[in-house]
RNA sequence: GCGGGUGUGGCGGAAUGGUAGACGCACCGGACUUAAAAUCCGUUGGGCCCUAGGCCCGUGGGGGUUCAACUCCCCCCACCCGCACCA
């Protein structure tokens, strides 16, 4: 009983305890079920379905999580505050290759690992104080969502949205598995380093490109996407018209058909080029080494579209001689390996004057470059090693002289239709979606393949992952095991074989959102909560999703719209795509990546690791494990508090573009937690007193900036613009700073400002908003279920006006004048203001824009 | 390679074609303290002039349109995202 207690440490601890306080208001919003939603609800609110994009299960959350969840969150805590019955979710995307890597090297099984990261990143994401329906989870791996996902793609089928066709995987030829692109590094497979060879597989495809035309102009139906993100789809999608033209082999009744957006320069034919995989030069391959060898010189580039355009422009001369139709002059065929088979005919013909890879082709290999375009009309340019790939004229071409690219291409397109050699066309760069796995990690494809009826429909679904399969050697362990691929025809009973590929995971995520909406049912979706929810108002998500997942599920809810599985066409009404995490980078003087809580950083500058060696501060890159430049979002909580976590965040920049994470900014999020808190207790505490008839001064200046700050922090919060909500949070807070006053009005303007404000913040920082309310209201309701505060019109009018006086567009002085006030009144007192920089100038014209502006224009 | 984006003080950034640098971080100075931390008050784009005060330069680089350009147009540079089997 003689100890005295520490004063120095009673007097450092923080007033606001967070770690106490945080899970407490957690736990009353969950027992006043603030955030749970109904199915289909009763009354007449308006609704909003708030979505982020669900997280893949990797075993802790990230900053991407934490930023991507918070924003979220702020728009879903701000409609609710708006009036709306509020839908926001979250779940699991819980298929993918990771789990299957992890029980390669760990022994574990894939479900197993993949639940016990779940189980941890839900903890982590409640801690973070996330207004979600929990009531609704689910991953995408549970059977009662993936059988759902079964029964969605039988219906497809049905509809005649499924085809089987052939189509290359990257093929490891030791480990005799294939291999997702990221697992091709330079060419060769990530494991067995062996020289991946493309291989052609018979697969399942959804027929996306029925919808080609639908995808493109739904676009103009989404005012609330970003326009890059329509510009990608776009171009993605990339209609093109042009022309199919069929050139004749010499000396043969056969053809190669190429497809051009160019037809108006089939004049400056040079060569003809066709895909590896072309038949021309299959059959070709047949009789000559040297092709062949070619061909599988170009197969082992890999599939991706990147590796391909960015490798060596090289091709084969075949031989071949091909007759154009317009001047009946012979050019040579060559395979190339930049042309694709899956885009157009999988052929081109070479005009190296109107397109710059043609050109490239066409110097490396010596073919001659006729020039048929030209800038100005009857000029005829040099061609150097820049191609004339511009509008212009024609020129060198016969009946095509003298006329537009534009007008040429028509009459190209009528010529070739005329003499029975093309004909015109639309094409479209959009590919049919690949959706066969072959990998375990997935959702099974509910087929069965049976020598008489052949493929057919899996009557028993779900059709549930084995979960006694062998991760010992490569392969997809679906196909190895002993007995789950054996079975009898449901049609004919005969002895018949299970499909063992899996579903691409982009399918999980294609429908994840309208399955939220009533995710027990027994059914893949209950109508009624689709029709009342879908489409989601705003989802949030990476910019990396932006052609995607974005496209796959559009597609996909247009078809579960034509199978009756809902009932709009496109998923998502608004859409945000925020910015990456960043950090810092370190590396030892071995070259080591070095993780930040390793390095210490010194006044001077420098950085050494805590034992003293050096350290190389390296660029500001995307937080990635690789570089070891993460920071856990747990351990940050743990020490700055959910609500500090959330603040710098939404803080330090506009959502959209790339945060820093920065030891210091998480701090100065800490001490704004920390200092409105002090300020409600300051402000409790000071006397209080009933509202004044009127105010004036200081209180008055106080009740402006108070309900000022109620429109531009509604203003920010409505356009996405949070840094600018946060930055007038700290704006009215700091005008709260400093000591009690005696005046009464300033005293009631003062508990008024800090109410308000706690709602303000509410979306960003709940649970601070929550005790500040608590501090100064004990008693009242939960920050949560409060309505947003409203401004008084007669405190945000402006009544004086900050006028910037220019000579010549350059500030020289600024007179504050009533709003409204007259021209030759404003521009006298700008003329007095300005006198000084006047003196000895002729006025030759004078600007002046209401209440913004005056610029005279002097002359000496 | 192709498609899409970004670039403003020491740092993150703000700014309907109309006062560039709001707000924050950091730094520096002051108050409080035995001291430190925390807190509070204040300074801070660069250069120049003799003070009061004023002048010049300044939004990745170069040109242009305009009374006025971070903002619109053209060219260039750097970095980021995507490229169909990472999610």
């Amino acid at each position: 009983m003689t100890e005295t207690p520490d004063r120095t440490q009673e007097s450092n601890a923080p007033k606001y305890d967070f770690a106490a306080a945080e899970p407490a208001w957690q736990a009353a919003w969950e027992q006043a079920g603030c955030f749970t939603a109904l199915d289909v609800p009763a009354g007449d609110k308006p609704k909003y379905y708030v979505l982020e994009m669900f997280p893949y299960p990797s075993g802790k959350i990230h900053m991407g999580h934490v930023r991507n969840y918070t924003l979220g969150d702020v728009v879903a805590r701000y409609k609710r505050a708006r009036g709306f019955d509020v839908l926001h979710p979250m779940g699991w995307d819980a298929f993918g290759l990771p789990a299957e890597n992890a029980a390669r090297q760990r022994k574990t099984d894939p479900a197993s690992w993949t639940y016990a990261n779940i189980a941890n990143m839900r903890g982590e994401l409640k801690r973070m104080g996330l207004s979600l329906d929990w009531s609704r989870e689910f991953a995408t791996c549970d059977p009662e969502y993936y059988g759902q996902q079964q029964q969605i793609f039988l219906d497809f089928w049905k509809a005649g949205l499924v085809e089987r066709k052939q189509s290359a995987v990257n093929w490891d030829p030791v480990d005799n598995t294939v291999l997702a692109n990221e697992q091709v590094i330079d060419g060769r497979g990530w494991l067995s380093g062996a020289l991946v060879e493309r291989k052609i597989l018979s697969q399942w495809f959804l027929k996306i490109t029925d919808y080609a035309p639908e995808l493109l102009a739904g676009l103009n139906d989404l005012p609330r996407w970003p326009e890059r993100v329509k510009l990608m789809q776009e171009n993605w999608i990339g209609r093109s018209e042009g022309a199919e033209v069929t050139f004749k082999l010499a000396g043969s009744d056969d053809g190669i058909t190429v497809y051009t957006t160019r037809p108006d320069t089939l004049f400056g034919m040079s060569f003809l080029a066709i895909a590896p995989e072309h038949p021309v030069a299959k059959s070709l391959a047949e009789r000559n080494a040297e092709a062949a060898a070619f061909i599988a010189e170009c197969a082992s580039q890999g599939t991706s579209e990147a590796a391909i355009e960015t490798a060596e422009k090289k091709g084969f001369d075949t031989g071949l001689f091909v007759v154009n139709p317009f001047n009946g002059e012979k050019f040579p065929v060559w395979i190339a390996n930049f042309v694709l088979m899956e885009y157009g005919t999988g052929a081109i013909f070479g005009c190296p004057c109107g397109d710059q890879r043609d050109l490239d082709f066409a110097r490396k290999y010596n073919l001659p470059v006729p020039v048929v375009v030209s800038p100005k009309a009857g000029e005829v340019p040099e061609i150097g090693n820049k191609a004339l790939d511009g509008d212009g004229f024609i020129v060198n071409s016969g009946f095509l002289d003298g006329m537009s690219t534009k007008e040429a291409k028509a009459a190209a397109i009528a010529k070739l239709e005329e003499i029975g050699a093309g004909k015109s066309v639309v094409n479209w760069r959009l590919r049919d979606w690949g959706i066969s796995r072959q990998r375990y990690w997935g959702c099974p494809i509910p087929v069965i393949h049976c020598e008489v009826c052949g493929p057919v429909a899996e009557t028993n679904l779900p059709l549930v992952l084995p979960k006694d399969v062998t991760f010992d050697k490569p392969g997809n362990p679906l196909d190895h095991h002993p007995t789950w691929k054996h079975v009898n025809c449901p049609q004919c009973g005969k002895a018949a074989t299970r499909e063992t590929d899996t579903f691409d995971t982009f399918i999980d995520s294609s429908w994840y959102f309208a399955r939220f909406t009533a995710p027990h049912a027994k059914t893949p979706t209950n109508l009624s909560a689709v029709k009342h929810w879908l489409p989601v108002d705003q989802y949030v998500g990476g910019i990396e999703h932006a052609i995607l997942h974005l496209l796959y599920a559009r597609f996909f809810t247009r078809a579960m719209q034509k199978t009756g599985h809902v009932s709009v066409a496109e998923p998502f009404a608004g859409l945000f795509t925020q910015g990456m995490v960043t950090h810092e980078s370190y590396k030892d003087a071995d070259g080591n990546w070095l993780y930040p809580e390793e390095v210490t950083k010194h006044a001077d500058g420098t950085a050494t690791t805590a034992d003293g060696r050096p350290v190389t501060v390296g660029r500001i890159e995307k937080m990635s494990k690789s570089k070891r430049n993460t920071v856990d979002p747990g351990v940050i909580i743990e020490r700055f508090g959910a609500d500090a976590a959330r603040w710098f965040v939404l803080s330090d920049n506009p959502p959209e573009r790339d945060v820093e994470w920065t030891e210091t900014g998480a701090q100065g999020a800490f001490r704004f937690v920390q200092r409105l808190y002090r300020l409600a207790e300051t402000i409790a505490a000071e006397p209080k007193v009933a509202k004044p008839e009127t105010f004036s001064g200081e209180a008055k200046k106080l009740r402006q900036l108070t309900h000022r700050s109620i429109l531009t922090v509604t203003e920010a919060l409505e356009t996405f613009a949070f840094n600018v909500a946060v930055a007038r949070g700290y704006e009215l807070a700091g005008a709260l700073v400093g000591e009690s006053p005696t005046d009464p009005a300033l005293l009631w303007a003062r508990r008024e400002a800090i109410g308000i404000l706690a709602r303000l913040l509410a979306p960003m920082i709940p649970h601070v908003a929550e005790a500040v309310n608590a501090v100064l209201n004990p008693g009242a309701g939960l920050v949560a279920e409060q309505t947003w505060p409203e401004a008084d019109p007669a405190l945000t009018v402006k009544d004086e006006v900050t006028i910037a006086v220019q000579l010549n567009g350059k500030l020289k002085a600024t007179i504050t004048v009533p709003v409204g006030g007259s021209q030759e009144a404003n521009v006298a007192i700008a003329k007095a203001a300005a006198a000084g920089a006047l003196k000895g100038q002729t006025i030759v014209k004078e600007i002046y824009v209401a209440d913004r502006i005056i610029n005279f224009v002097v002359k000496p």
